[in-house]
DNA sequence: TACGCGTGGGC
DNA sequence: TGCCCAAGCGT
């Protein structure tokens, strides 16, 4: 029978020599009188990123927002356009609309709070990012359970109950294994065991520290777990993009700050329902071509429509074709202009 | 509780 | 190619 209380300990030496060497990160310090803690504010910011993201699309996006906002402060200060534009690519922007909320929150309150519950107060800090936060930040005895912790416990537990019903007694596993000691160092050493041995597929159990501690390896199945629920089938959509041109600019909207792509820069376009209808004031419109595109619960295919205005567009705004930057609009948006901007110089 | 919410990479 | 996945949160 597996002892729980060597876990942790056989996990904290593989990552004192096999921890990823990250932008936000501190290295992991044997020397305990004297630990080196990271900077609340870049473990917030990198948590943030990373929530539903993979690390390499996070590097360059930490780096740049590191240097435009060194502090909190910063940041809470900045201009809500220039964050939006700056996190235009990285998806899911009501975490922007958050991250802004939050900087300001902070900055009001003279500093980050330094427990779970004080963090978890914050918007855009949910179960996970509060626990990360204390336990990487503040080194506090808090347990993270993100997809790879999941996989990782229902691997050393062999927990056969499918996700999500299994998260429960998932955080329950993953509490009882949680050290008093360098719980910060724990916490990213689960993460990188989930991330570089303990991996979705063809996990590498030959070279995992904890293979004599895994029931799922003694069973062989640790490649099907975690298990979980069948995923909903996703519906094809159908829409109209709007490249309305009116001399040397061409028409963008800002989107409602809530729901899809909520707050970013956008061709006019209308509900993606295949019935859409042109916006007023063209004398013409004529088809250049379509996108794809996928979004997490269904598939867009967009008919990109080109114009002319005979006249200032009473909706939106025109922005001149040279200050245009495709940098600022949501990946969607950038295929639209891609397409657009082929056709104009043909 | 279950759904809405982006994007890119791996196989 | 299509599907799965990635350090989840808000409602």
């Amino acid at each position: 029978m597996r002892d729980n209380r060597v876990i942790a300990p056989q996990l904290l030496d593989w990552y004192d020599r096999h921890a990823r060497v990250l932008p936000w990160r501190v290295l992991p310090c044997r020397d305990q009188d004297s630990p080196v803690r990271a900077d609340p504010y870049r473990v917030w910011l990198s948590e943030v990123m990373l929530q539903q993201t993979t690390v390499a699309a996070v590097k360059s996006y930490f780096h740049r927002f590191a240097a435009l906002w060194p502090t909190v402060q910063d940041l809470a200060a900045a201009d809500d356009a220039q964050v939006m534009a700056e996190w235009a690519g990285l998806g899911y922007y009501a975490r922007a609309r958050n991250l802004l909320a939050c900087a300001r929150a902070v900055a009001a309150m003279g500093g980050f709070p330094d427990t779970r519950e004080g963090l978890r107060e914050l918007p855009g800090i949910g179960a996970y990012t509060s626990a990360a936060i204390a336990a990487i930040a503040y080194d506090a005895p808090e347990t993270v359970v993100d997809g790879n912790v999941e996989r990782v416990v229902a691997r050393l537990f062999a927990v056969q109950t499918p996700l999500p019903v299994a998260k429960p007694e998932l955080v329950a596993l993953a509490e009882a294994l949680t050290p008093r000691e360098r719980p910060g160092d724990y916490a990213q050493a689960m993460m990188d065991l989930g991330a570089t041995i303990c991996t979705p597929r063809n996990p590498a159990c030959g070279i995992c520290p904890l293979i004599h501690d895994c029931d799922a390896r003694a069973q062989g199945i640790a490649a099907s777990l975690p298990r979980k629920a069948p995923k909903a089938a996703k519906p094809d959509r159908t829409g109209i993009a709007w490249v309305a041109r009116h001399g040397e600019a061409v028409v963008f909207e800002e989107r409602p700050a809530k729901g899809l792509l909520g707050g970013m820069l956008a061709f006019p376009s209308a509900h993606w329902d295949g019935r859409d209808l042109p916006p007023p004031g063209a004398a013409a419109w004529r088809e250049i071509g379509h996108v794809r595109h996928v979004f997490t619960h269904f598939n867009l295919s967009l008919r990109v429509m080109a114009g002319d205005l005979d006249a200032a567009p009473r909706w939106g705004h025109l922005v001149p074709l040279s200050r245009i930057d495709r940098d600022a609009l949501p990946g969607l948006m950038r295929k639209v202009w891609d397409m657009a901007r082929a056709d104009l110089a043909s």
